[in-house]
DNA sequence: CCGGTGTGAGACAAGAATGTCTCATATGGG
DNA sequence: CCCATATGAGACATTCTTGTCTCACACCGG
């Protein structure tokens, strides 16, 4: 009975196992828990010992979605400096969850238990005031309210993750695809 | 015994029964038979008269999503006039389409079975071939891949109608966030 | 060497979802 | 008016999924 617990032997790498869980739900959302486990690469049993069950498996995975955004979120200082530049530092930050938060971004089921949607509603916050900042800066143009820009972020980072997991972009593409499309749009930009 | 069928009396909507079904199920993935049925305001008996089954019901979807991108295509005329012109017109075709392309796009389980995909292949064509060319006539970037731009349409679709339908965009600002967002990206541009 | 710990495989029952059926009812056309 | 058609409600068996349990085994530390 070790008083610390969880440092012990060859224990399942409980993050490797959220992360493939996500990868699998966000493919296919109706995945069994056998399916899942056998994409972890573990057993049925091994997995609901680490999980009591789907929903649990869901709010581990939600819990380590916002966990991560807000690392992100405070490794990028998104209020320091030019607010393009805070989105760029952002996305990289992101890269690493994007496959996570496809799921949860797709998966908007979370929110009707509306348990622990006080973290995504920090999280929204502060990317909403990253884009407004930006705005009031002049950097951002007007016409394209911050909540849509947030809500654009995510859907993008969600097609970048899918399209880097199906081969249709290089994995090492995926901050600039993003960020150089957010920002700058699919428009050439004029020689200055 | 009528050779023509079909044209009787109060028969189901077939497509407003695929529609909400399409809402219902981008927000909760695995919604039950009957909850698809209480959403489209029928009997569990008869959205199985009209879908044999789940699998069935996704089918339908995906054939009503390729049928109404390939409509869409063809009014848009993707082929002729500047691209971004080109993109608007689509991107307003396509918007009455968004919620079940929302989930068709997130659903990437359908392209396990692999035996439908060759109606999007020919609409992922047309879109890729619809960014080329506006590369090649100098309107759009060529750092930004046509595949890319092709995907990142698919995602500014779903964050719109998912903006959209939980009342965080304005449903008349549909096509201006989204065609705006994708030519022209966040920043300001300079004034010419 | 041996005990503790974590795991895999499988059995098992309880529950949920599905697919199919019957019957009653409402509607509109002939 | 009557009949054909479409629907809603519900019963039912089947299948799938889940949650729990047991047992054997591998590994690591002492």
């Amino acid at each position: 009975m070790s008083h610390m617990g969880y440092r012990c032997l060859m224990a399942v790498d409980r993050e490797q196992v959220l992360r493939s869980a996500a990868a699998l739900l966000t493919r296919k959302s109706t995945a069994t828990m056998d399916e899942v486990a056998r994409a972890a690469g573990i057993s049925r049993a091994t997995l609901h010992r680490h999980f009591a069950g789907r929903d649990a498996l869901v709010r581990a995975l939600e819990s380590l979605g916002i966990a991560e955004c807000e690392a992100a979120l405070a490794t990028a200082r998104t209020d320091e400096g030019p607010a393009a530049e805070a989105v760029r530092r952002l996305v990289r930050e992101m890269e690493p969850s994007a496959g996570l938060l496809a799921f949860l971004y797709t998966e908007n089921q979370l929110f009707e238990g509306e348990e622990q949607n006080e973290g995504w509603a920090r999280i929204d916050a502060a990317l909403t005031e990253l884009f407004r900042r930006g705005q009031e800066s002049g950097e951002f143009r007007i016409d394209l309210t911050p909540v849509w820009l947030t809500e654009a972020l995510y859907g993008l980072l969600a097609s970048g993750a899918w399209a880097v997991a199906e081969g249709r972009v290089a994995r090492n593409d995926f901050t600039h695809m993003i960020v150089e499309l957010l920002l700058g749009g699919a428009l050439r930009r004029e020689e200055p």
